[in-house]
DNA sequence: GGACCAAATATGGTCTGACCATACACCCGC
DNA sequence: GCGGGTGTATGGTCAGACCATATTTGGTCC
């Protein structure tokens, strides 16, 4: 590319627009997704064709999509076929976790407020999952008894935040759901560290019972109780 | 550069990492803000410097950057000075908004969760402003005079928010403000096209006048009522 | 006809180097 | 000392190439 040659257009309209090209993108791919009925598993155009539809370079559609795929709304694939190209998808849990990371790195929050919040949360999932059928009754069993069998610290912190996530699904509400998994997977080292250095899982392996058993038993008060006296034993304030 | 010319390393290292490039970047910048004691308001490297320091092409860095920036984490300025350039920040609202505004496109989330999500942060705040000194009370007051004021449903809404965004801010805690904020701007469009529907906002005006009469009067069970009473008005089942 | 392998091809990922736009820093003349 | 022009560092964009990956296609052998 030489010195004086010819670009196209001086992308400087009298409208004044201050978008930078690459937020134009994501504009435009929204527009789509939410006008064209796009929804999960559907695929975008190509990269190049992006670029060339919208007239802009194909790093402002990379750029564009980068910000889509950190959301989680997209997922790109390379390679030929019907699963290549970028993907519309449904993972807001990773982009809730990266939030809650960095903000927590950046001591723009603090694990009190985490903790807080996940008490709200699990003190609210508790009541109805007390309070409608408790399908979730199964799989909290379940983790119940993999934390029993769980040789290290890493194993049985797996199996509990699978316990705390079921209770959390069983409110049906895929948005607190979301939000819980991002707690959870945010402060898991925190967690992992706290086992170690607790040694005994027998308090904690209680508590989980007492909250099953008055899930099972529809008691929304005893569960919501036994919710906090958990958190207050494995949080400390 | 012509076809046979020297790149550097052939970036396929033995040790089969299959990271890719701009992740690497995210990660570096990522241990940087968690043990290098960097907080809100530094600068970080510029981008071609960054580019240079992590053997990787600009392109790669802006990607990196790109996404920090979508996570509300950085901020990049063009220009000259100390302003200028990388630096981090703390915005979590705008993000968790997008999320939301995206996932409700793709009906991965309903405005049924949503709300239900709503009324759990709000109960919970207002339990807590109530038990609480009250400091929110003379923002509160001042938003429903305002709202009586209001002459065009978007200016309701926006004082509405307001009012909602003070109660939510007394429990204290950053997190259910951020995730109260995100939900609020994610239905924004919603809220005023039902005030526009519903014409007389005066029911509206005395369910907030009720909530705030709660706190004042520090009666968290009147409080949490009088939330519910009002979500349920404003978004019936 | 079927199984297998090689080439073509479409897609995202990365690199390079250039130019544009912006805003402070610096210096020069007064 | 001050006002204004110029230098320069920074992000933003573009163009074109090459690399890595995975499917599709087509040919070959049995």
């Amino acid at each position: 590319m030489s010195v004086v040659d010819g670009h196209r257009e001086p992308r400087r309209a009298p409208e004044g627009a201050r978008t930078r090209a690459f937020e134009e993108v994501l504009d435009r791919i929204e527009e789509r997704i939410a006008a064209g009925g796009l929804t999960v598993g559907d695929r975008l155009p190509g990269e190049r064709q992006l670029a060339e539809e919208l007239r802009v370079s194909r790093s402002s559609v990379r750029e564009a999509l980068r910000a889509l795929a950190t959301l989680g709304v997209v997922s790109s694939q390379a390679g030929r076929g019907p699963d290549a190209g970028a993907v519309l998808t449904s993972r807001p849990d990773s982009a809730l976790t990266e939030l809650l990371r960095l903000n927590l790195s950046l001591s723009t929050l603090t694990m009190r407020e985490v903790v807080d919040t996940r008490l709200m949360i699990e003190q609210w999932a508790a009541a109805r999952a007390a309070g409608d059928g408790g399908a979730a009754l199964d799989e909290m069993a379940r983790a119940v008894a993999a934390m029993d069998a769980a040789a290290t610290p890493e194993e049985f912190v797996a199996h509990d935040i699978a316990f705390h996530m079921a209770l959390a699904a069983a409110s049906g509400n895929r948005l607190t759901s979301a939000i819980m998994r991002a707690l959870r997977d945010a402060v898991r080292r925190y967690a992992v560290d706290a086992v170690r250095r607790l040694g005994d899982t027998a308090d904690l392996q209680a508590d989980h019972r007492r909250i099953l058993d008055a899930v099972r038993a529809r008691d929304a008060e005893a569960a919501t109780a036994a919710v906090a006296e958990h958190l207050a034993r494995a949080y400390p304030s």
